[in-house]
DNA sequence: ATAGGAGCTCCAGCTACTGGAAGCTCAAGA
DNA sequence: TCTTGAGCTTCCAGTAGCTGGAGCTCCTAT
C-alpha cells in the first residue's frame, strides 16, 4: 500500500508519516520503484501513533508506547505508569488554563468595549502590583 | 538599569528580553559601555509582555496589545476584541483537554497495572475501530 | 503520447525560546 | 595594581513537531 493510502487509513498526513520515518519512529518497506510500501500491520502502528499523539503523548512517549505495544511480554504496569504521568500533566494543564480563563474572563467582563480609551484589560495587564482581579 | 536588574523586576529571563529586542518587540537604550539600559517605563512594558504571555497571548498578539497599551487614544473595544477571541481559544483548549482527560482517565482506570501483559490502555490506543472507551 | 496526480528527496521555515562559546566590562579583594 | 569572578555582549545552533515548496521521477488513464 502506498503512502497516500496509509495516510487516509491512519489519519496522518503523508508528510507526517515521512517525518516519523525520518526520526526513526516507524519504518516502511520499499517497493521496487522506491515507493514506501505499508502493510496493514504498519497501518495499525500508524494509527496507534496518531491516537497516542492526539491523546497528548509526545513523540518520544509514543516511541516508548510503541515498543510496549510491540512487546507482548511487557507488564501493564509499565504502560499505566506512563499514562498516569500524562494524566497528571493534562490535569495540571487544565487547571492552569482554567485559572487563565477566569482571569481573562474577568477582565473582559469589566471592559465596556466601546470607543472610550479606558480599558480594564490593558490596565490589568499593565498593573505593577498583583492582578487587582 | 542593566538587563539583569530589568529581568528580576519583570520576571523575564535576560535571554528572553534580548530575544524580544531581536524580534523588535521592545527596544532598549544603550549605555556608553554597550550595555542595554532600561528605564522604569521599559520595565513596565517588559512586565506587560510577561503578563500577557502568561495569559496565553502569542508574541504577535503582545505586539498588538503593546501598541494599544502605548496608544492612549485607542478604543477599549479594540482590546476587548483581541481578548475575547483569546478567551474563546482558551475555552476550546480546555474543552479539548477535558475530553482527552476523560478518555485517558478511563483507560487508566481500567488498567490493572500489574505484571500481566493485558492492558486496556494499549488496547485502546491500538483499537482499529472507534475508541471502545 | 501525454497529462495529471502521486510519489521521491532535500532544504527551509514556523513558535518562542534556550544553551553555549568567545570575548568584553566592571567591581571587589589580596 | 593585579586578578578573579560575575555580568554583559554577539552569534550560532538546537529544541518539538511538523509543514511548505522546489525539482525530480513514476504511474495511470485517455
Amino acid at each position: 500500500m502506498n503512502i497516500g493510502n496509509a495516510a487516509r487509513q491512519s489519519g496522518l498526513p503523508p508528510k507526517t508519516i515521512r517525518y516519523y520515518e525520518d526520526i526513526g519512529l516507524l519504518t516502511a518497506d520499499r517497493a521496487a520503484n522506491g515507493y514506501r510500501d505499508y502493510s496493514s500491520e504498519d497501518v495499525h502502528r500508524l494509527r496507534f501513533v496518531q491516537r497516542s499523539r492526539s491523546l497528548g503523548f509526545s513523540v518520544e512517549e509514543c516511541r516508548q508506547l510503541l515498543s510496549l505495544y510491540t512487546d507482548r511480554d511487557r507488564a501493564s504496569s509499565d504502560v499505566k505508569a506512563i499514562a498516569t504521568e500524562k494524566l497528571g500533566e493534562i490535569d495540571r494543564k487544565i487547571a492552569e488554563l482554567t485559572g487563565l480563563r477566569d482571569m481573562l474572563g474577568h477582565l473582559v467582563e469589566n471592559c465596556h468595549g466601546d470607543a472610550r480609551p479606558e480599558c480594564p484589560i490593558i490596565d490589568g495587564l499593565a498593573a505593577t502590583t498583583r492582578q487587582t482581579a
